[in-house]
DNA sequence: CGAGACTGTGTTATGTTGTTGCAAAGGCGA
DNA sequence: TCGCCTTTGCAACAACATAACACAGTCTCG
């Protein structure tokens, strides 16, 4: 469970961060690519600073880091390069903390993923879930209901923050 | 699956609504009780107001359907009682859509409900999951991820909505 | 090339959701 | 009655998100 930086497991300590942005960036082109979409300078601003955070940012804090570095920029500026990169599957929202982490999981196999979000260090990881939505879909049709999406975010301690003390 | 209007599933057509919201409060007034809480009149007030509704309640309209009846009130009034309705478990938060919706289920057996979500009418059920939680756990040990809470909304049409026509 | 459509961005203002800080009111035990 | 604690009222504010309009780039069809 270690060593594998683009797997959608938390990021190893010591892991190639320069390349694991890189390779996210590439994903993320090919992703705009082969939707017609394009990947604008803004929107590939907003991606590699989510992106390279490894946390769930809220879009005032992506808009807070972009401005020191770039200048001026307007939150609807960031909320519609959001609305592309969440339409592209780029990056996520995380519900339960109105902020966005970049889908760093090659999880294109699965359905829809299981969201880990630790409260310790913030950071995001997107695990399979195949049972968990077996299960869902199970539940939902004893209740004679109709699923179209899910929400399944389990927020918890990542096991270094696990190890070196409760938050 | 039906006739049955306070098991946590979506209420009949017919159920007897009255009936239904008496013995919310009463499940409420225990919970408070059992937890050293009073239950004083706002707070009521806020939990029959979202009860009554059988759907999951932004705070603002709340706010806007208890000033219309019982004249001006503040945003940080039903924040407060909704802390407290919160705290006594009597009202849960609907994180996908930053809205509250009353406690209708005795799933005080089970660990945790999931909820089904309408977004055909609006309204809430929620369902036990043992089998959802069950598969949780284990994805998050394989990720060596120590859960403490979980998010689990389930978006789609109840029974009646599905067969009405697609929203 | 030039007109029209389309997409993306900038600017300003506004809407929605949730909180802070302080003061007054009310219950409750000593 | 006094003191303590919880609850509520009030005003302002912070955080999250969108609306409306203008304009620049780019693509395509003629």
């Amino acid at each position: 469970m270690t060593g594998g930086a683009t797997t959608g497991s938390f990021p190893a300590p010591g892991h190639d961060h320069a390349h694991c942005i890189e390779q996210a960036i590439q994903r993320t082109e090919a992703a705009f690519s082969t939707r017609g979409m394009r990947l604008t300078p803004l929107r590939r601003s907003v991606f590699i600073e989510i992106a390279s955070s490894h946390q769930a940012l809220g879009a005032y804090e992506i808009l807070e880091r972009l401005s020191k570095k770039k200048g001026r920029l307007a939150p609807i500026s960031v909320y519609r390069a959001l609305e592309a990169l969440l339409a592209a599957g780029a990056v996520h929202r995380l519900e339960s903390r109105n902020a966005y982490f970049a889908c760093h999981a090659a999880h294109h196999t699965t359905r829809e993923p299981v969201i880990l979000a630790c409260r310790g260090c913030g950071r995001i990881a997107e695990v399979p879930g195949e049972e968990v939505f077996e299960a869902i879909k199970t539940a939902a049709a004893l209740a004679d209901f109709r699923p179209s999406s899910s929400v399944v975010e389990i927020i918890g301690l990542c096991a270094i923050c696990d190890r070196t003390q409760e938050h």
